[in-house]
RNA sequence: AGGCCCUUAGUUCAGCGGUCAGAACAGCGGACUCAUAAUCCGCCUGACGCGGGUUCGAAUCCCGCAGGGCCAACCA
């Protein structure tokens, strides 16, 4: 029986559009599921949207429409991203459907008949335009309020609060013991630095006087929950039925670490007697031509153009290749460009062309079985394994961008070999030997790109298929079997000619500032 | 206040205790022609931010310093 793996992407929030970091942490998780599947994992992939709270209202009000109008058309919007940039999810979890608000409100009322939640009453300054209540730590060193509260106003308001602070020596604890719940490693110190304070309890309401776009708490039809227990609750929520809790990997930015993914989430199952989830993966944040990615100059959005022009998978595989996960990257025209024609076109889709041209000259489109076997094809092989070895061992640690830095080690290699093996020469020449030495020139290229194209389907997905096919072999479903050194591409009939990669010509981009 | 990350070839970055410090791209020179003028070969530059320390040995660990970013909003 395949192990199930389980894995999510945070939900997005339903204000504003699409952009670069949604899209990225979309492919990467993305990538990872397409892998875990082939490696014969039987993967939930889940994603989603966010959509209740106070922005939502507000925008709403202002457009004059009904929010649940209103989070439609951007559901619209969030899935048709991933609709350009073919992602794998096998579910998509809106914060407004029934099975979600059911769930939420059975976590309220089993915690508050637990006695976890009470009811407070805090006399407090209250920042409108924060939405949030401030303490004297928020105060500027003359005693003033900083300027980003606005006017803050001393404000008496009853509300509903989850004991978290209970849960802090367990959190601690766990966090301790089981180093792989936060990867990579270093974030994890910053949320254990977190922790040194001691935390207070978690205010999970806001009364329908000021907010009422949200889920009710079951035992008090005045107030609605407030933002945590509404959006983590997702997770759970949409498996609920499904018995695949908990999740083996939570994929989320470095933003919403802590304090949410790494302290309330696992303090809110723990209370609840659930398991916490196995794996927060915490990627970093994308820069565009070393701007800071902002929703008012759009540069984040126009990103997923390239998509468009280049093709999702061109897209993909740059999201991938270029950001170490874990750290920040930047997106440029310059870079993206480079790989395209350099990484995609040069080295990889002119490879295939150059197999498929002289398998159809020489070999009436026919792969030939390997003949000759001498260093130069056992040193092609070797590196394969080499190759093959690093790049399983990075993808263990989700480390993709390395993954494929040692693939296209192995890519360059093949370009090398047949310079090294000259196979325009081989069929020049009459003697038996070069005969056997074309034979396997040509039969280990196509080996060796039936094995790339299948080890980076997850990646490039479209473009492999193309590529297997275009060599005469079926598409790529699974990697058992599959990713050793075989003779499979024997009498496989090749494609006359296959352009992965056209060369495309990018309009020059509207100035910016 | 305190904490976290970053600082390595022209550029983007990898390496994070042990062979004379690497890749890609760019640049220069050469080879080749099967190919989406593509590929291959060679060359090129670096006090691995600064100053201390630990060690037989440090880009790699520790301390201090400097510069940039983040821990506050939109936001992954």
């Amino acid at each position: 029986m395949p192990s199930s793996f389980y894995i999510t992407t945070a939900i997005d929030y339903a204000n504003g559009s699409p952009h670069l970091g949604h899209a990225y942490e979309k492919v990467l998780s993305d990538v990872i599921s397409r892998h875990m599947r082939m490696s014969g994992r039987k993967v939930h992939f889940l994603t989603g949207l966010d959509e209740h709270g106070q922005k939502v209202q507000q925008t709403a009000l202002k457009r004059g429409v009904e929010p649940q109008v209103l989070v439609d058309e951007i559901a619209a919007v969030f899935k048709g991203m991933l609709g350009d940039l073919n992602i794998s999810h096998d579910d998509y979890i809106r914060t407004t459907e029934p099975r979600h608000k059911k769930v939420v409100q059975q976590f309220l009322q089993q915690l508050f008949d637990q006695g976890l939640i009470y009811k407070g009453q805090k006399t407090d300054w209250y920042s409108t335009r924060q939405e949030q209540f401030l303490t004297d730590k928020d105060r500027d060193p003359d005693g003033s309020w900083p300027e980003i509260y606005g006017e803050v106003t001393q404000t008496t308001e009853e509300n509903y609060y989850f004991k978290l602070s209970q849960f802090q020596p367990w959190l601690v604890e766990h966090i301790k013991s089981h180093p792989d719940f936060i990867t990579p490693r270093f974030r994890q110190n910053q949320v254990l630095e977190f922790l040194k304070e001691p935390m207070n309890d978690l205010c999970i309401s806001r009364p329908k006087s000021r907010l009422t776009w949200g889920i009710e708490l079951p035992f008090d039809t005045s107030f609605v929950t407030y933002v945590w227990f509404d959006a983590l609750t997702n997770y759970y929520s949409a498996v609920a039925d499904k018995g695949l809790w908990p999740a083996d990997v939570h994929v989320i930015g470095k933003d919403i670490l802590s304090p949410p993914h790494a302290v309330y989430w696992p303090c809110m199952l723990q209370a609840l007697g659930i398991e916490p989830p196995r794996q927060l993966l915490v990627h970093g944040w994308w820069t565009v031509n070393n701007q800071k990615a902002s929703k008012s100059s759009g540069n984040a959005t126009n990103t997923l153009g390239f998509a468009a022009s280049h093709g999702a998978d061109a897209f993909r595989y740059y999201l991938c290749r270029e950001m170490v996960v874990g750290q920040d990257a930047d997106f440029s025209t310059t870079t993206f460009e480079n790989r395209y024609k350099a990484d995609l076109g040069n080295n990889l889709g002119n490879l295939v062309n150059r197999l498929l041209n002289m398998v159809g000259r020489n070999y009436a489109g026919l792969i030939p079985a390997a003949a000759a076997d001498e260093d130069l094809e056992k040193n092609l092989r070797q590196l394969w394994s080499d190759s093959i070895k690093k790049y399983g061992e990075s993808f263990a640690e989700y480390q993709v961008s390395h993954a494929l830095e040692a693939l296209w080690v192995f890519i360059s290699a093949m370009n090398a070999y047949i310079e090294a093996r000259a196979p325009w020469k081989l069929a020049k020449s009459t003697d038996a030997a070069d005969r056997a030495r074309l034979d396997s020139c040509l039969a280990h290229v196509a080996e060796g790109l039936r094995l790339v194209g299948t080890i980076l389907t997850p990646v490039m997905p479209a473009t492999c298929d193309k590529l297997l096919t275009n060599i005469g072999r079926p598409v790529a479903t699974h990697f058992d079997g599959q990713l050793s050194w075989s003779a499979a591409c024997t009498g496989s009939q090749v494609a006359e000619k296959c352009i992965l990669f056209p060369p495309i010509e990018v309009p020059t981009e509207t100035p910016s500032a």
